[in-house]
DNA sequence: ACGCTAACTGAGACTGAGTATCATCTCGGC
DNA sequence: GCCGAGATGATACTCAGTCTCAGTTAGCGT
């Protein structure tokens, strides 16, 4: 349950306000473990009978994207999904069967993109870079 | 045109029937550079009246996203769009300017995927790279 | 050239994610 | 405690994408 106070900290720090809401919404991100979707936290909201409104939810990971206390991926099945992490630029790891995700630092791909803005002569200023595969676990188990 | 008739040779030749629809659809696709979604596509064909159903497009986007003639992006916007491409594994920049977007090889990439398998024990059997910034002309028109 | 059938089509209904609006509530600085 | 900006939940809405189905058509076999 650390990681909640991580996402209130967030919230806290930049200036948003501690609302029941929101404090709610950081205690079920941190109950979820991998990737969930914004439907995934309404049903849990919903089953745990909080009342807190569809709304609220999409706007409070709205809020949480932009402090990057958690992240938005695309999966390859189009869904749009989300990850708790740490507010630092980083990449997921994301198991595609279980859904596990991991960080990953940024490691030699600066070279990558600096060797991409050579050949191009695009100015690069944003990317987006997600892995799916098995992760250890669910390796074993087959 | 040349590319039109590129996403026609596609569907022949992995089996798909030749329609009108799928001809007008490479038409719309080639006379697009950029990326382009599927509204788009929909307001085209609907611009030139050529009659064409909304159900048809998304199915045959669908049908070419498969067989790599055309590739799916997510915008950071959260867009879904789809570029014109060859048909071999590589990925995309895109000027989130203008929207044109050329084709970059994997280059130095496999070893980056291959050293986060063995930091992190995933077996990594899918990614999405896309890449944002400023093309050459954009650059030079600031 | 012709007929046949599976593949394809367009229309329209449907679903579900995400957004907008707005009256009401509440956090937190004073 | 008081008060106002910021946040909330209900509800209505929009819009992408899917599904269904009756009607059409490409292109193979003859």
């Amino acid at each position: 349950m650390t990681e909640a106070i991580a996402v209130q900290n967030a919230l806290d720090d930049a200036g948003y306000r501690l609302t029941e809401a929101r404090r709610s919404i950081a205690d079920l991100i941190a109950g979820r473990d991998g990737h969930f979707t914004a439907a995934d936290l309404v049903a849990d909201a919903r089953k745990r009978r909080l009342g807190i409104g569809r709304a609220t939810i999409f706007r409070t990971l709205d809020v949480l994207a932009d402090l990057r206390a958690v992240e938005r991926l695309d999966l390859p099945t189009g869904e749009h999904a989300y990850v708790a992490c740490e507010p630092v630029h980083h990449h997921h790891v994301v198991c595609s069967n279980c859904g596990a995700s991991r960080d990953v630092e940024d490691a030699g791909w600066r070279a990558v993109v600096g060797d991409i803005e050579a050949r191009t002569g695009y100015r690069i200023d944003d990317h987006r870079l997600e892995l799916f595969g098995r992760c250890p676990d669910c390796q074993a188990r087959a």
